[in-house]
DNA sequence: ATCACTTTATGAACAACGTTCAATAATCTA
DNA sequence: TAGATTATTGAACGTTGTTCATAAAGTGAT
């Protein structure tokens, strides 16, 4: 029966079905081996297709890899922002954002080091889009901080929200790299939460 | 005059110094072209031998990267403690520290990256002696703060080095990245002087 | 200096990879 | 249905990292 769907669909949706297809044994590959167990010959056969064709859905695996991270990037943004906006203080927004950030990064470990640990072959430059997807998904975050404190403008608080995302980026990054001494889950999360309160202070002691 | 010298050297110095020549050829190819363009032929070429002899001196490029990221470890080290450790407070040591570092980020790009870019082939796991010496290097920075700070024990300096030392990391990382809007160095510079300062008051206004 | 023995150097060969492309099949249009 | 367009295929290509049989060089005892 699914057969009679291809038969009745027109060229473009079949096109569009491959591309998908594609993408979802990609995006599988890489959630359960990592990035660097992607192979093009797997996907196809994952794919259905041969290998050929993943060429004719995607340029390259370049391309196919940047697609797969744009919607992982959806999925940090959704994952990133649940429970956050409806707290009395920023800090505790802060302090959730932090903490959502961080089990995002162990629960999709492999999706979150494809994000940052993708890089183009011979140095080609990353498109426009994504590099746009990733600043806008950075937006998002300061959203919820600007309705918390109406005070700041949106620069003070997109410096803001940058400074802090990119410092617990790095605590939760270097914590997870195995050429690191790594602290388990609750303790991260512990010295996680500090951070963010005792940076919280001192921007409150600032002025 | 130097095939002389080659004549009455040892079997073993011969080994050593071919090492060597292997050696200072990856870390060349690496500082000019990075990780990614690192090519074992390439690096033949350049020690003057044959591809088969580096596989007789390094057990695969893996091992010999290790070899070159050893080597950036202990520039790092040398680097970032530089003018650390006789000011007056432990604020200013912190901030020296984490000026550095994003200095040294600078001044090396492509072998810092390699430090942190660098995956093993097949998820072989990083030997020891590795780790062990990025942990040394953790423990170097951690000592002046001792000196500066003696009311602290080895744990709580430990982890206050780590935290501030991933913090900055994710600060210089997330900035360098191309995937994200980056903003000159002086802005950097100022950006992560204002972030140590921060969370040192942070840290004074705790208890 | 000669010989047997060990160590080192070599580059052709191999397997695995991303990518291309001429040939084939399918689909659309008129 | 015929002709034109598009999609699919997998063999083939160029580059990788790595291995290995062969050759060269070094070593030490006589």
């Amino acid at each position: 029966m699914f057969t009679y769907l291809v038969n009745v669909m027109k060229q473009d949706e079949k096109r569009g079905l491959l591309k998908q297809k594609v993408f979802d044994a990609a995006f599988q590959r890489i959630q359960e081996d990592g990035l660097n167990g992607l192979r093009a010959r797997d996907i196809a056969k994952d794919a259905g297709c041969s290998l050929g064709s993943l060429y004719n859905a995607y340029q390259d695996l370049d391309d196919l890899i940047l697609n797969v991270n744009s919607r992982v990037l959806e999925m940090l943004q959704e994952h990133i922002s649940s429970n956050v906006g409806e707290e009395q203080n920023a800090e505790e927004a802060l302090v959730n954002l932090a903490v959502n950030y961080m089990n995002f990064a162990y629960l999709h470990y492999n999706l979150w080091t494809s994000l940052f640990g993708h890089t183009m072959q011979d140095n080609a430059p990353i498109p426009d889009w994504y590099t746009e997807q990733t600043n806008a998904t950075f937006l998002t975050l300061v959203a919820p901080l600007l309705k918390l404190r109406p005070e700041l403008d949106e620069a003070q608080a997109f410096i803001l929200v940058r400074t802090l995302f990119s410092a617990v980026h790095g605590i939760i990054t270097i914590n997870l790299q195995e050429r690191f001494i790594s602290i388990p889950k609750e303790m991260l999360e512990i010295q996680l939460v500090d951070f963010v309160h005792t940076y919280a202070k001192g921007l409150k002691n600032k002025a």
